[in-house]
DNA sequence: TCAAAAGTGTTTCCTCTACACCCATGT
DNA sequence: ACATGGGTGTAGAGGAAACACTTTTGA
């Protein structure tokens, strides 16, 4: 029998396109950017880019994610593989969506702005070029049930925070108000979580007390799962 | 400022690669073939082909597993994409696995075998080729993840099925045995099969009511979602 | 008559939910 | 002294889990 023949197949464009997710201790946001070449050149896009023959896919998202935000070291997760076959009107290109956690204070707020980008809150973002909109919607929902199945906020609050920040964010993924006593006994019975000796005075006039994660449990957390059902 | 300028992009060949699960009223299988050409011949591995430019990936999955199934109408969902840089030692391919359920009793067995295809208990599949093992288990734990947050069965079970084939149904997707009490009473609150006044004589002397799915209302749940938590 | 699978309810436990008051401090 | 956010416990409801015996009938 024959040895394969790929020859005769048809080679593809592979883009990567980046949800970038931040948190400024109020509101979930999103990073997007203002294209400058054609097509839907001045319209607002997730950043992406090409993968290239000699990287895999999430080397490929890490270099996009690196090149607008100068971090390293990011938590990003492949999401889904967008294929309608006129989705990019200039070429026949796949597209494999990313998102990505950071701590808004943590990036490079120059480089941002020389690649005309942008934080947005997720409630007034623009719309998007192409299918983004949709990879949006989609990252979104993949992001809630992540914080019901598995703890959040490592990548996207500070290193220190207090049990109200924790709370504003669970609050701005999952969309709605939680109960404080019953979100911080829930919080508290992973024991994921260090109490530390300092308090954050910015906040009110008492101060409130700092904490910070158990990064080893933490991460056993994240690779066991859990339910949060809150 | 310039058009986008795509001609510079390197392009690469996209594959399909489909799991197949069945159940056989006893436990779950997987569908694979034998490849008769290089490279790799000879060992077994999962149905794939390339996807070509007119048709986008859940039609080229599709098409693939109508290919070797004879089936239509098949439950498909898009899993994850695999590009290490030689997972393909032929050539730089990336690849989308799917994943799919069918009830074993349907397919084509005549074209199975002219595929060269063959059914394997999950627990004892062969060693794959690339890196398909590692795509096999991630499907698993996808199916696992869907049964206990939608029904599944319509997909897996014939028209008629009886209770006891439905809980080992979640008894192999699950690995563990179940109560047989807990688990009638938790599937009908979901209000989701209809008792038929026929019975199953072939298992036991007394006779299995048999059930059906209410398609309309089986639909709705996987839309909307359960906590199965069994 | 007996073997083999079908069918059927109740109790206990635990988790989720709702809910309100005092504390510490800077102004 | 008072306004602001911080911190804390409990009672009730609902869902999950554990558990065993009777029924049917073909061999």
């Amino acid at each position: 029998m024959a040895l394969a023949n790929y020859d005769n197949e048809d080679k593809v464009l592979l883009a990567v396109d980046c949800i970038i997710f931040g948190f400024d201790r109020e509101e979930l946001k999103i990073l997007l950017v203002k294209r400058n070449f054609e097509p839907e050149k001045g319209k607002w896009s997730l950043i992406g880019g090409f993968l290239k023959k000699e990287e895999n896919l999430d080397i490929a998202a890490v270099r996009v994610l690196h090149h607008l935000t100068g971090l390293h070291d990011i938590y990003m997760e492949q999401l889904y593989i967008y294929s309608k076959v006129d989705r990019d009107p200039a070429d026949r290109t796949l597209s494999v969506s990313y998102y990505a956690l950071i701590d808004i204070a943590k990036h490079d707020k120059e480089l941002i702005k020389q690649n005309s980008a942008q934080w947005f809150p997720l409630k007034d973002a623009p719309t998007l070029i192409f299918d983004h909109n949709e990879m949006v919607d989609r990252a979104i929902a993949r992001l809630k049930r992540r914080a019901l199945s598995k703890p959040i906020g490592f990548e996207l609050l500070p290193e220190k925070f207090t049990m109200r920040q924790l709370q504003k964010l669970y609050e701005a993924i999952l969309g709605k108000k939680l109960d404080k006593r019953n979100f911080i006994s829930k919080f508290n019975s992973f024991h994921i979580l260090i109490k530390l000796d300092e308090k954050d005075m910015s906040s009110s006039k008492k101060g409130a007390f700092l904490f910070k994660f158990d990064e080893e449990k933490y991460k056993r957390k994240v690779e066991d799962g859990f339910n949060f059902k809150i």
